[in-house]
DNA sequence: ATAACGAATGATAATCACTATCGATACAAT
DNA sequence: ATTGTATCGATAGTGATTATCATTCGTTAT
């Protein structure tokens, strides 16, 4: 069973505070700013945790895995290659064909991960 | 400028005899069932040339990158998490609504990858 | 209270996929 | 033949994540 220590508290409320996407080492780092030290293998299990408890959401990306907050509705991720930068958005007829596809084929959907690569609004502009 | 070399050309035949998604240990060790001896270094790096040149094509998993032919039309991928195996499916309705998600954003598309995750027709069978 | 048990912590070693380095080699153009 | 560019292969390095393990925390049973 797992427990929401006071490490988990300080990283879950961390994320609650601000709207991004973290990585570990970004957590462990802003705890730090505070003054709240925690060793890293402690705030790895601790996301995991959190996750697995649904009171964070998790994206992989292709080098590392990010985390956000868990108390928005549903949606799926843009990630600018210019700058790094990851906007989301909610599209639910996407949803629904997925669902579709996995119902003709026989497939229990248990999760999805739909990114879309390119360049944001910003980086578009910048481009010569 | 990128070479077709002998050991690419070896990669790549591997590749395209077989209907399946290889990652890099699994084309060195097929390759050396064949008496063919490619450094591993080497895999990682032909693998990468072919895919920029479109020879071939790569979707990201979590853990690692795997390589499938590129002979066939654009598709996503469906994910067992029992047994780990790989479907396709093609869905155009879906990548229509991804354009149509970009550019209301400004954005702009240079790829996307869609994974579903779940349990294929076999492995859900099988849970009791 | 306190003993006992399960879970978490934190420092650090280990793992794993992948990339960088570098001397050697292949091949094409001069 | 010489020069140049790209590749090769062995191996060291990287970076994110996980495993290990002794210690500590919290809770429950005595």
């Amino acid at each position: 069973m797992q427990k929401l220590t006071a490490q988990r508290q300080a990283i879950l409320d961390m994320i609650n505070r601000f709207d991004k996407h973290w990585d570990a080492d970004e957590i462990a780092y802003a705890l730090k700013e505070e003054g709240i030290s925690i060793g890293i293998a402690t705030v790895y299990r601790g996301l995991a945790a959190l996750a697995d408890q649904g009171l964070i959401e998790s994206i992989q990306l292709a080098d590392k895995k990010r985390y956000e907050r868990a108390d928005k509705s549903h949606h799926d991720h843009l990630v600018c290659t210019g700058c790094g930068s990851i906007e989301e958005f909610c599209e639910p007829q996407i949803e629904s064909l997925q669902d579709k596809v996995a119902e003709e084929r026989g497939f229990k959907i248990e999760g999805h991960q739909l990114l879309l690569f390119g360049l944001c609004k910003t980086c578009k502009a910048e481009e010569s």
